[in-house]
RNA sequence: GCCCAGAUAGCUCAGUCGGUAGAGCAGAGGACUGACAAUCCUCGUGUCACUGGUUCGAUUCCGGUUCUGGGCACCA
């Protein structure tokens, strides 16, 4: 006894209750299979620190469909969930929350910080896990992982040791990005640049023992405490002669030479560049090439240090201000130009990056980079949208080594030791117990922690138990897609296919799918400080998680950017709408026959027939869309085929049938309707879980969820051409008359008498078979079907469908003029058809060059315009005589 | 500076392996037709940015131009 469908389609309750079940029922979970084949997709792992927005939104609602889409399909579809520890926004917000209570980390010690952080994660570490569920996520929750357990720990320790032995792994000196404020170093690609508004400062060197001077230009003079050289192009006809001369650096005792190098652009500023190796990545190479003295003059929190003299102590900007100043005092200052240049931030904190020169971990990346390029090259790694390659390519190929050490506490422990006599370093997992090189046995580990990015590269093998050769690792890696956005394709994406190769010596995957930012309705970044953003909990609140996903998912092609309207859910919510009535409906009158299980197919109408062909079309495209990866075409084809096939022509064809209690078709109907609706919500299931589970319940199917029901397939016996185009027929007369209808403004109540005149048998045979629905959906009183003329009045309206022609005599209702008017066009329309295919036709290069199936396509559209020329100009003619 | 993308109906966007361009929203007119007014019916002549080329045929492919976004790199 099939339970109705709440007379209202309230998302909320059905979506809590319905999770809740596939959770129990553990319908998510994926185990080793050998029978079946496995799909895998490993969750992009938000940040313990993050709050659900519409990126995840989206993110996990692509996820969902193509996993939920596989699960159907019979694979043992696993989707890994899990959270990325996100060491400095973690450390940063704990360092913040402990300011509140007036501590200081330090004063926590390394141990009592990160006891707080733990907890930190136990109380706050769910929240956008629990949020995923919210949106109908269908991951195997068993399997959730994060990047700082016991596993995900050991793996990046093995990593860390096997790169060490192979030396890819190394530590030095050298210049890296400095945030003063999380005092940590950070990697190139933390490293944002943005536009700022500066000054430029012309300023005078002397040359020594010479009255002559020097003029450079610099943006921060505050760094020239620090310079070691003055620099020209040794091309460069105007400083020839000062070049190895030396020059009295200002505000200090010191006497720096002046050296040639190519790196100088003779074009810009003075042509006299200031170098300062310890504070500027490009004098850095310089210092190197010409052997030049470093001299740090900066502190960790970016204060002057005692490398500065009289500066010492003073912050950065201060210290520039204070130097300005007196430069100008010792009137060396020449000018101050505006200048707008590019400076680096920090990603996390947007502070302004100091470089420095620092000891510190790196991932030597060139060799590394060389498979991960050829994989691309080679087609095994695909990525989608295309376009994305070109990125890729640009960045691995003038990729720097990977500075991965942090001044943190909260992430993985480098796991190098270092001799407390001899300084010997020892790389691996347990604390050595004597010196290889002294023999001493007392060690302290480096109290660096790794870039948050080391263990997500690691992130589709370690959560598969990585380094362990476990059965999950074997059956379900390498997985199958990746979908994230296209932000992290640096950080993320590329690290983690030179991490799979090198590691496993596998693709970690075979496709990469990008998707786009969603913006706000103005097509603007939706951000934290615009106050803009549109928080996705709200809108499943309010219209329900099926709706938020179908609008996230329709109508955006790969890797583009959308905008998020409120109108668009609205729709979406709109459609969730139109198929709970249409189910609804559809359940009510379900005890009207008895429906079989199985049917013969010969007692079906050819109304449902051609409804069967067309779900069964459907299912062949959605599946083909889906294999491809497109989503937003096969939603929408899904959407097309329910709201206008389903519920506008075929549940108006079939409602005569079920209130006419003589109709002896009511069981071919009934199956029907159930059956085209069952396959529908199953395609429609991977984008719009709930309303599609809660249907199918009560629809009363073999299966017990539709979560891992069977996809609809093609099928062979389910494709019926004949009744297809014989039901298209009808929709157009249909069509036809409602257009003449509207235009001639007979109220739909008005029925009247429709006749239909066809010289061709078949045709009339059509109709005779359409007949009951045609009347109804055409508004006629009675349809008479016949191969003339005979009986029609003069004046009747008519309208014509290929060889048909189609008779309203609502005479009183005419107004001639106006059908005279309409035919004109109609006229003039066809006119403009054919003159298009005749020159075609009789264009000899046509001809002789375009394909057959063309040529023959024009053919035939020349025949129908022909013919139907004719009965508009005979027409006409009727009228105006 | 290098690279990429977009430019299509009033708005937001799909699409076209080259053969007379689509959706949603908005708008106009009509209808309470026994699931649904969160609905139904009817209504779109857009130089598919501009400009050359290839082609029988280009909005779709190739070249150039303009405008708008984005990424990377950086000149001190």
């Amino acid at each position: 006894m099939p339970k109705e469908l709440e007379k209202n389609y309230n998302p909320k309750e059905i979506e809590e209750r319905l999770y809740q079940v596939w959770l129990n029922k553990k319908y998510f979970h994926a185990k080793v299979d050998k029978k079946k084949k496995p799909f895998t997709i490993v969750m992009p792992p938000p940040n313990i620190t993050g709050k659900l927005h519409m990126g995840h939104a989206l993110d996990n609602t692509m996820q969902d469909i193509l996993i939920r889409f596989k699960r159907m399909q019979g694979y043992e579809a696993l989707w890994v969930p899990g959270t990325d520890h996100a060491s400095i926004s973690t450390e940063v917000k704990v360092i913040n929350q402990l300011k509140e209570e007036g501590i200081d980390k330090r004063e926590l010690g390394r141990e009592g910080f990160l006891k707080r952080t733990w907890e930190w994660k136990e109380e706050y570490g769910g929240t956008i896990t629990s949020q995923l569920k919210k949106l109908g996520s269908s991951c195997d929750w068993d399997r959730e992982r994060f990047t700082l357990d016991e596993g995900c720990s050991k793996a990046v320790q093995d990593v860390f040791i096997k790169l060490y032995d192979k030396k890819l792994i190394y530590k030095g000196s050298r210049i890296i990005n400095w945030c003063p404020v999380c005092r940590t170093s950070i990697s190139d690609a933390e490293v944002e640049h943005k536009e700022q508004p500066g000054h430029f400062w012309h300023i005078n060197y002397k040359i020594v023992d010479s009255d002559e001077k020097i003029e450079i230009a610099t943006t921060r003079p505050e760094t020239l405490l620090g310079d070691t050289a003055v620099a020209v192009h040794p091309e460069d006809e105007r400083y020839q002669n000062l070049i190895g001369k030396m020059v009295e650096l200002p505000l200090t005792n010191r006497t720096i030479p002046i050296i040639a190098d190519e790196y100088v652009d003779r074009e810009f500023g003075t042509g006299v560049v200031k170098i300062t190796p310890a504070h500027d990545p490009n004098d850095f190479e310089v210092g190197k090439r010409h052997n030049l003295p470093e001299i740090n003059i900066l502190n960790d929190d970016a204060t002057i240090n005692e490398n500065g003299g009289k500066y010492q102590g003073m912050d950065r900007y201060e210290a520039r201000k204070q130097i300005v100043k007196d430069l100008e005092e010792l009137g060396l200052l020449v000018k101050v130009e505006d200048h707008v240049h590019n400076v680096g931030t920090h990603d996390r904190c947007k502070t302004t990056i100091e470089p420095m020169i620092k000891q510190q971990w790196f991932v030597k990346m060139q060799e590394l980079a060389k498979p991960a390029i050829e994989a691309v090259k080679n087609k095994e790694l695909k990525l989608i949208p295309e376009r994305m390659e070109k990125t890729y390519f640009n960045w691995l190929e003038n990729i720097r080594d990977w500075c991965i050490s942090r001044q943190l506490w909260w992430g993985h422990r480098i796991p190098a030791y270092y001799c407390n006599h001899c300084n010997e370093v020892v790389v691996s997992s347990e604390a050595p117990t004597t010196c290889p090189h002294c023999g001493h046995t007392e060690f302290t580990q480096d109290p660096d922690t790794l870039d948050t990015w080391f263990s997500s590269a690691l992130w589709p093998f370690s959560t598969l138990g990585w380094p362990d050769n476990t059965e999950e690792l074997e059956y379900f890696y390498p997985t199958n897609v990746l979908i994230t956005g296209y932000d992290i394709i640096f950080f993320w994406v590329i690290r983690m296919v030179f991490s799979g190769i090198e590691h496993t010596g596998k693709l970690p995957f075979d496709t990469v799918i990008f998707h786009g930012l969603v913006r706000d309705s103005e097509g603007r970044k939706m951000s934290k400080s615009l106050g803009n953003g549109i928080d996705p909990l709200e809108v499943i609140d309010q219209y329900g998680a099926d709706a938020l996903r179908l609008t996230l998912v329709t109508g955006n092609a790969p890797g583009n950017d959308m905008r998020y309207y409120d109108e668009r859910v609205q729709a979406s919510r709109n459609f969730a709408n139109k198929v709970w009535n249409a189910s609804r409906f559809i359940l009510m009158n379900m005890e009207k026959a008895d429906i079989p299980k199985e049917i013969d197919l010969d007692t079906l109408t050819s109304a449902d027939k051609w409804i069967l062909s067309k779900v069964n079309q459907l299912a062949k495209d959605v599946t083909d869309n889906l294999d491809k990866y497109e989503m937003g075409i096969a939603v929408q084809k899904i959407n097309d085929f329910l709201w206008e096939e389903f519920c506008d022509w075929y549940i108006e064809m079939v409602k005569p049938r079920l209130y006419d209690d003589a109709d002896t078709t009511k069981a071919a109907a009934l199956w029907t309707l159930k059956t085209v609706l069952t396959n529908g919500l199953k395609l429609l299931h991977p984008f719009m879980p709930f309303i599609t589970e809660e249907i199918f319940l009560n629809l009363q199917s073999e299966e017990e969820t539709i979560v891992t029901s069977k996809w609809p397939e093609y099928k062979e016996e389910w494709n019926f051409a004949k009744e297809e185009k014989a039901v298209s027929l009808i929709k157009d007369a249909v069509r036809n008359i409602r257009n003449l209808r509207a235009e001639m403004n007979v109220a739909p109540s008005k029925k009247a008498k429709v006749f239909v005149v066809s010289e061709n048998a078949e045709i009339r045979e059509i109709f005779e078979q359409g007949k009951v629905f045609f009347a109804t959906l055409g508004y006629a009183s009675e349809v008479v079907i016949q191969a003339d003329k005979e009986g029609i009045a003069e004046d009747a309206v008519s309208t014509m469908i290929y060889d048909t022609n189609i008779y309203i005599p609502f005479a009183e209702l005419v107004d001639i003029e106006k059908e005279i008017a309409r035919l004109e066009k109609e006229e003039q329309r066809l006119h403009g058809e054919l003159k298009r295919v005749n020159g075609m036709l009789n264009n000899e290069k046509f001809m002789s060059k375009a394909p057959e199936a063309k040529i023959k396509e024009e053919r035939e559209k020349l025949d129908k315009y022909t013919q139907l020329l004719e009965q508009v100009t005979e027409r006409l003619g009727q009228l105006k005589a």
